[in-house]
DNA sequence: TGACACTATATAAGAATTGATATATAAGAA
DNA sequence: TTCTTATATATCAATTCTTATATAGTGTCA
């Protein structure tokens, strides 16, 4: 449904599907994945249930593309969507759950490495965001300036994925440190086992 | 594949479904959700390929109870996902698809109404995370004084949902500032145009 | 000319997920 | 005794999503 309903947003102005898995990614893939054997599906779906109508137009490059834009049935479908209250539960974490059974492997470095590799990942997308909000027009950013622009949501949008990612980051400093402090503990540890050992081998 | 590693790791000790269901409730829904109609086919597929094992056991109350473990394969399994690094991606954010597209509301009062009723519900969150915090023995949240305990990487998980809500509902409350601000501003804004009209009518 | 990259559409097969429903046992309340 | 609640397993249909594959035109560079 989530897709769909994305979809019709994105067809604010007509565009084929190829289009729209071009614009996904420089957005929407951030909050939601869709690949084109699910776009093009879907965009038959909804041209069957009458919220999108398409039409074959001529590409320059390539064969013919088939361009979609929305019905009044396809805006109602996404208003009434938007208007349903935020949707949660959708969310799903797989490295959360590789962590939380970590302890099977007995090893903190590898709970270590773990986190590295994590954190250099979320780094990466979190210059990527740093990098769009200095692109914004500074009006954009300041809302003094630009009254009843349409940028607003997006630039809302990519201020949660700011602080989310930045949140991300320094849990990830902070797991570092704990899992400093505990490897060195672990080490103690280790060697007051073996000198226990070697006393009692001695003994 | 991930629900699959998911149960794996659950299964340190034997368990049925249903036990499975009510352990997800209380930590891995957080990350994952799972329906018993989801967990019960793939607990089946898992034995057919041998990663787990079951046995009917008497039930004290209800029908008897078929009880899974873990078999070497299913370890092995869980293992290589464990050491396969940190799978991202998966990440899907619903309410982020609705807020970008809200623009087409032409009502920043819609927006705000939205964004306080995910304030909410995030919060409500973060208060489950910080309670169950709370009741941790004290030791698992001092790395000096518990060691070797499994309770760490439960922990590290815990931390990281109260990190990222955290930096959510502050979210909130950024945009929530930004929206005031701009609704003021499209309020004196409707004045300025409602008196040009009537000034024009007037002239 | 031939290899390659890019544009563009599309489907098939299978896996994952949701939502609804069916079945049976037992304990405790009305 | 009957009703409700909780325990417990299971299946089905429908939908969503992933991975792989097929097709074809156009431009570029060697």
């Amino acid at each position: 449904m989530s897709l769909e309903n994305i979809l019709l947003g994105m067809l604010r102005e007509p565009a084929s599907g190829y289009d729209l898995k071009a614009r996904f990614n420089e957005g929407p893939r951030y909050f939601w994945p869709a690949e084109l054997s699910q776009i093009y599906p879907t965009l038959q779906k909804l041209e069957k249930n009458g919220k999108l109508a398409s039409s074959i137009e001529p590409s320059r490059k390539g064969p013919p593309r088939r361009v979609y834009r929305r019905t009044p049935a396809g805006r109602k479908q996404l208003l009434k969507w938007l208007k349903s209250g935020p949707q949660l539960g959708t969310e799903r974490f797989a490295y959360l759950g590789q962590l939380i059974f970590m302890h099977e492997l007995e090893d903190l470095e590898a709970t270590t490495e773990f986190i590295l590799e994590l954190r250099s990942k979320l780094f990466s997308v979190l210059a990527i965001l740093k990098q769009a909000e200095q692109e914004l027009p500074s009006g954009d950013r300041n809302p003094c300036e630009s009254l009843a622009d349409d940028g607003l949501h997006d630039y809302l949008c990519l201020r949660m994925g700011l602080h989310s990612l930045t949140a991300k980051v320094a849990w990830c400093d902070e797991a570092l440190e704990q899992l400093q402090t505990r490897r060195g503990l672990q080490v103690v540890s280790d060697r007051t086992k073996r000198s226990q050992q070697e006393e009692t081998a001695h003994g």
